[in-house]
DNA sequence: TTGTAAGCGTTATCAT
DNA sequence: ATGATAACGCTTACAA
């Protein structure tokens, strides 16, 4: 181990412990000559500035939080991508925490974190649309916060979100055009911020074509596939649903799945289209139509805008909604005629 | 922000620091009432102890690295959940470091992870199988390191692998059971611990069958999807394999979308077997047939072997290796007569 | 059971 | 350009 420290690298070259600390700055207040001596000194003796003790003297520490519901996931597996890439140019750290979609964990971390931990937090939520009251005060928990994708609206932070009320109209839409009139929507949580919009673009949706909505094709699910399989199945079997819009990626699967073991030919015999960024789409069986989320520039935008408040001096309190654009991206599993 | 700390919140009980303390670790030498009344008073001025100055006291800090070659690969996302899973039911935190493959940022994030930023470390290495001359003195970075997947061989510390080679080797052998003659492999980086163990499979089985090894037939790709599009596609007009072994999964992606636009068939005119840990390898058109990785399971492990080490007071210097059963999962991307 | 005080390894301020 | 010293906020002997 033989750790060595700043006092035992001054000592060895016969110096202060504040000359070898200037060294490691760039701060102009110290002799070059003496500088090089000492970060030579110190790659010789493989010294490293300890990360805490500068992290207690400093009050920051170069680090950023992520706090997401889960991890299997492609679409939260992409915006780590995001995020991690912009906070690395920056010289910052992730530090990853998922809440299991548990919001008592969730105000855990939160609270956690006020500790210094990190210089701030990007974060989907876990909770539902109104059930935020512990981030009231978001200024006492002292780092800036940046919400994305799964927000809390009345939050005072910055949020990004994708265009999922128009994104959900305009599939539902897509697939009334192709001849689908009894159009299931798959949701996990339809009280949560997400599932709740994009339910209203698709009831909008059937409004406006004068199609009834029926109660009984928006379904539950949960987060397991197992459970999902057995859900949407029964689901099939007792509303004969001729078209599927899924608010998430995973229930997409399930009803793949589900096809798949009841014989059920997508298209022909049901429509499918999904929210999802995955890359692959195109080469499932058959290429799934979705509703393309940029989870990776969601990411990236998160982590920016969290580095920006961190450089600003005195960061005014905004709360500004960024809306990215989804892409719906039509592929067989949507079309009538394909076939 | 007004942020409270220990002394503080002290003066405001009348109490001492060190009673303060007391009151937020498990020990005993503190009258329950005292400690009920410290907590509440902590809980109602939202007070946390700063996670920096306890971890420069204790010089620990509960976190551990993940340091992987790239985070936009669903192998890595789900070595990174089964960490995560492990070292969230011991109170462990993950960061995570990207080395975009590149041996000298993973260098510099072991040396700067030396100053205690981090309790251990689990990483998957970046450089080819030999270059790894900077971890010679292991010992000397004062944590404990486990090696997966991508492995350096000579390091003495602990590594959990996949049977590779034997997986390789029997994949191969399907494929020549299922009719190959020419079969191509695909790899990233043929140095490297598992594109070299790998290829080693596919070529020891292909001479056990007295098919020939063409050089040609082994294709060097890049981590672009762009460029290994134009790979493979030269490579299949120039060389016409009948069968392809991926020895990552992107590469099939490659393969398959070159498939689809060159118009070739799968299987009938080419066969694919990939190593893979995809889920919906089943809901690609064809199915694909992977040699599927328990990835989460190897994070797990990786993570239960790390926390073992910490928890033990003197650890020995093991250097066991650890190898898990990879799993072929034939589907029919590879198999002759399924059209 | 509680308090006092030293120290974890840095860096910033102030002197020199 | 360099050095002495006092924090940063916490934990833990040791003393009471």
């Amino acid at each position: 181990m033989a750790k060595i420290d700043i006092h035992t690298l001054a000592e060895v070259l016969n110096i202060s412990t504040s000359t070898v600390s200037r060294a490691f700055r760039n701060t102009n207040d110290i002799n070059p000559e003496t500088r090089k001596r000492i970060l030579e000194k110190a790659a010789e003796l493989n010294y490293q500035p300890n990360h805490y003790a500068s992290n207690l003297r400093e009050q920051k520490s170069k680090t950023i939080a992520v706090i997401i519901p889960e991890l299997a996931n492609n679409y939260f597996s992409q915006i780590i991508q995001g995020v991690e890439k912009v906070a690395k140019t920056a010289g910052y750290h992730i530090l990853i925490f998922v809440t299991d979609d548990d919001i008592q964990k969730e105000r855990e971390f939160m609270r956690s974190l006020s500790n210094g931990r990190v210089d701030g937090v990007v974060m989907s939520a876990s909770g539902e649309a109104t059930d935020h009251s512990y981030l009231n005060n978001i200024e006492s928990f002292g780092f800036p916060l940046i919400l994305f994708d799964r927000i809390y609206e009345e939050v005072g932070v910055p949020k990004i979100i994708t265009d999922d009320y128009n994104s959900s109209y305009h599939a539902t839409q897509h697939l009334i055009d192709n001849g689908c009139e009894r159009i299931a929507y798959l949701v996990v949580n339809k009280e949560q911020s997400i599932g709740k919009t994009r339910m209203q673009g698709y009831v909008d949706a059937l409004k406006k074509n004068r199609i009834p909505i029926r109660k009984r094709l928006i379904v539950d699910c949960t987060n397991s596939y197992e459970e999902n399989a057995v859900i949407i199945e029964h689901m099939i079997e007792v509303n004969h649903p001729d078209g599927i819009l899924a608010s998430v990626e995973r229930l997409a699967f399930s009803t793949y799945q589900v096809c798949q073991s009841m014989k059920l030919q997508i298209p022909q015999d049901i429509k499918i289209a999904a929210f999802s960024s995955l890359e692959i789409a195109s080469l499932l069986n058959p290429p799934l139509t979705t509703i393309k989320q940029p989870a990776i520039k969601i990411g990236e935008k998160a982590a920016s805008l969290l580095l920006e408040k961190l450089a600003d001096e005195n960061p005014k309190q905004t709360h500004q909604e960024f809306v990215l654009e989804s892409e719906l991206m039509i592929r067989d599993s949507s079309l009538k005629g394909s076939y």
